[in-house]
DNA sequence: ATAGGGTTAG
């Protein structure tokens, strides 16, 4: 009779199991409840004193020796010394001696107790020998919550998600109760929010409320899923304070673009007098970064400088700088730095090249090959756009068709998504067509937003017509693709097709999202929305426009007026440009930030011909950088010049 | 005595 207890967790669990039997009942049959100790005879006390103490000063050659010596007179010593044994196999990563350990334990006279049993299953998968922890977890005669929590966690942890929640009802079908290291690691796996939610209610009943590991696991899958309110509520139930929990909250509002709750809570946690750690300072790092706030990032760089050696930090630190468009400092990061990663790399390279040095980031490129780190996937998305940036044909060209053969990476949307721009800046839209069908995989929004860009900038109406139509039939909500649309059949007369693209975004409720530019000054940050006129110096900011306004029209400005296939902020009208955000924010910026200081700005939609002109007069008149950051690309602006070199 | 948490790049 095979109990419950053995029964396998595999599909052919009858095979398996009648394949094992015979060892099994060697193993564990008659002799399955002597203890380690009866084993030991009286002459051999020396020899197991040896191993104890070989064991516990972690001396692995001479433990093994002795090992050998006691199997060979049968005799064995007690589970807490073996557990000694195999954690020293695990620090040295000895796997053979590792395996001989096992075989000792279970190819003999003994009958390890589950405790024992554990820690083996553990060390193979430690040593990511899955393999040989699924046939041991298979051949348990007995698995307790350990046993399977320690499964659950490999495959949460090598995201086989369905796995590790099916071997969670396998081992609730079998009387085994959950612990908090259960509901831990199988959240990991957890994919959905229905799942998530499911797994919350179970682990409220097992009396898990308070375990913190459970809650900063719950706040995590909460954040992921973008469900800011459930984690939020999760968190706000912590009766004690725990670092981790904290960081978890912060860090879900910063992924999440949610950077000033994030940075409240932050400012709390210190309140409360909690002492914060390189986690903490990483989200907050990120929250700066997605504000594009430089000043309060310098002032968290002050900070970290204590934690100068941690990698992740400093990648974030990099990120923070090159995103506020300030390479001079991320590149003194990045050489500053003893250990430098994939991701620092990448970080530098797509840094380079948002900020229009293009060449640097090949040269960085070059200098990451040489220095043994293999690019990956999102390292050649960052070269690739360094090439169109710069439309650098050729060796975009070459990096995108040898990207496999050298490093293993398909090309994905992202790559293609370069390609499609680097053909579409040279004016090729029909090679650019072919690259969309040339993909392997579905071509989306973003893919076509790609080519409807050059379309606008080469004047190619009928292809315009086509990519925007892809890109609303991909993403109906998007109201700047009508608003081009509608554009295009305003400049060949198609009056009717005008009505119909009007009524299409009607209908469908679409929303213009108001242009919004962002400036941070003396630490703060200042909004200016097109239409809004709450700024408490909206007379001056618009005055100050006006007065450039008139100064540049001597530098030959002239307000372009022509807005074909171009999605802009307000409405049509030379008047309404002068109130477009990035000018009210070029303004203040101008109004109240020191003349050393470049111009930064970041902005929600893309930047308009008019604003684009304005800015780099501007930075000619008044001698100043001036970087405005749209969503895709930044502008560097600087003696009447613009590093995207006019085409965005 | 064996199993558990948060942080970085497109």
């Amino acid at each position: 009779m095979i109990s419950s207890g053995m029964k396998s967790i595999y599909a052919n669990s009858v095979y398996c199991i009648r394949k094992l039997l015979p060892w099994r009942c060697r193993l564990f049959g008659s002799t399955a409840s002597c203890e380690q100790r009866d084993f030991a005879a009286s002459s051999s006390s020396s020899l197991l004193d040896d191993f104890s103490r070989y064991c516990y000063q972690r001396d692995l050659p001479r433990a093994m020796e002795t090992m050998v010596e006691m199997h060979a007179r049968g005799n064995w010593a007690d589970s807490v010394t073996y557990s000694e044994l195999v954690k020293c196999c695990l620090s040295r990563g000895a796997v053979e001696e590792g395996r001989l350990v096992y075989r000792h334990l279970c190819f003999g006279r003994y009958s390890p107790k589950t405790f024992l049993l554990n820690v083996l299953l553990n060390m193979f998968v430690r040593f990511g020998l899955q393999g040989e922890a699924e046939e041991l977890f298979d051949k348990m005669p007995e698995r307790n919550v350990v046993s399977w929590t320690t499964l659950i966690a490999t495959y949460a942890n090598t995201a086989r998600s369905d796995r590790a929640l099916e071997l969670m009802t396998l081992m609730l079908r079998e009387g085994v109760e959950p612990n908090g290291h259960t509901y831990s690691a199988v959240l990991k796996a957890c994919g959905g929010l229905s799942k998530l939610r499911e797994l919350h209610c179970s682990a409220l009943k097992v009396g898990l409320e308070s375990d913190v590991f459970v809650r900063s696991a719950l706040i995590d899958n909460y954040s992921k899923l973008g469900e800011m309110n459930d984690a939020l509520r999760v968190f706000g139930e912590m009766a004690t304070g725990d670092l981790i929990v904290w960081n978890s909250i912060i860090g879900g509002f910063a992924q999440n673009d949610e950077a000033i709750a994030a940075l409240n809570l932050y400012k709390s946690l210190k309140r409360f007098g909690f002492k914060v750690n390189q986690s903490t300072l990483t989200s907050v790092l990120r929250a700066c970064t997605s504000l594009t706030l430089l000043e309060l990032g310098r002032q968290v760089h002050v900070h970290i400088l204590k934690y100068d050696q941690d990698l992740i930090l400093n990648n974030a630190l990099l990120d923070m700088y090159c995103k506020s468009g300030d390479s001079e400092d991320a590149n003194q990061v990045f050489s500053g730095m003893a250990e430098k990663d994939v991701i620092s790399w990448s970080t530098m390279i797509a840094g380079l090249a948002q900020n229009g040095f293009s060449h640097e980031a090949l040269k960085l490129f070059d200098q990451m090959k040489a220095s043994g780190t293999k690019p990956n996937y999102i390292s050649m998305v960052g070269v690739l756009f360094a090439c169109s940036h710069a439309g650098l044909m050729r060796e975009g060209m070459l990096h995108f068709r040898s990207m496999k053969k050298l490093f293993g990476v398909e090309p994905g949307r992202e790559h293609y998504g370069c390609i499609i721009d680097l053909l579409g800046r040279a004016g090729k839209l029909h090679e650019a067509v072919k690259m969309i069908e040339e993909m392997k995989c579905d071509p989306d929004a973003v893919t076509w937003r790609t080519l409807l860009s050059a379309c606008r900038v080469h004047r190619n109406t009928d292809l315009a017509i086509h990519a925007a139509k892809q890109v609303l039939r991909l993403d109906p909500e998007d109201a700047g693709t009508y608003t081009i649309l509608s554009n295009i059949y305003a400049s060949i007369q198609r009056w009717e097709d005008v009505t119909e693209v009007r009524k299409s975004m009607r209908v469908g409720g679409v929303l213009k999202e108001p242009g919004c530019s962002w400036i941070e000054v003396n630490k703060k940050i200042h909004a200016f929305i097109v239409g809004d006129n709450s700024h408490p110096e909206k007379d001056a900011i618009n005055g100050q426009v006006n007065r450039l306004s008139l100064r540049l029209r001597e530098l030959g400005y002239l307000p372009d007026t022509n807005f074909v296939l171009q999605d802009l902020e307000g409405e049509q009208s030379e008047d309404s440009l002068c109130y477009h955000s990035e000018k009210l924010a070029m303004a203040y910026g101008l109004m109240n930030l020191p003349r050393e200081k470049t111009v930064m700005i970041r902005k929600n939609l893309r930047i308009c011909v008019d604003c684009h002109v304005f800015a780099k007069l501007l930075s000619k008149l008044e001698h100043r950088k001036i970087v405005i950051r749209d969503p895709i690309r930044y502008h560097h602006f600087a003696d009447g010049t613009c590093s995207c070199g006019d085409y965005w």
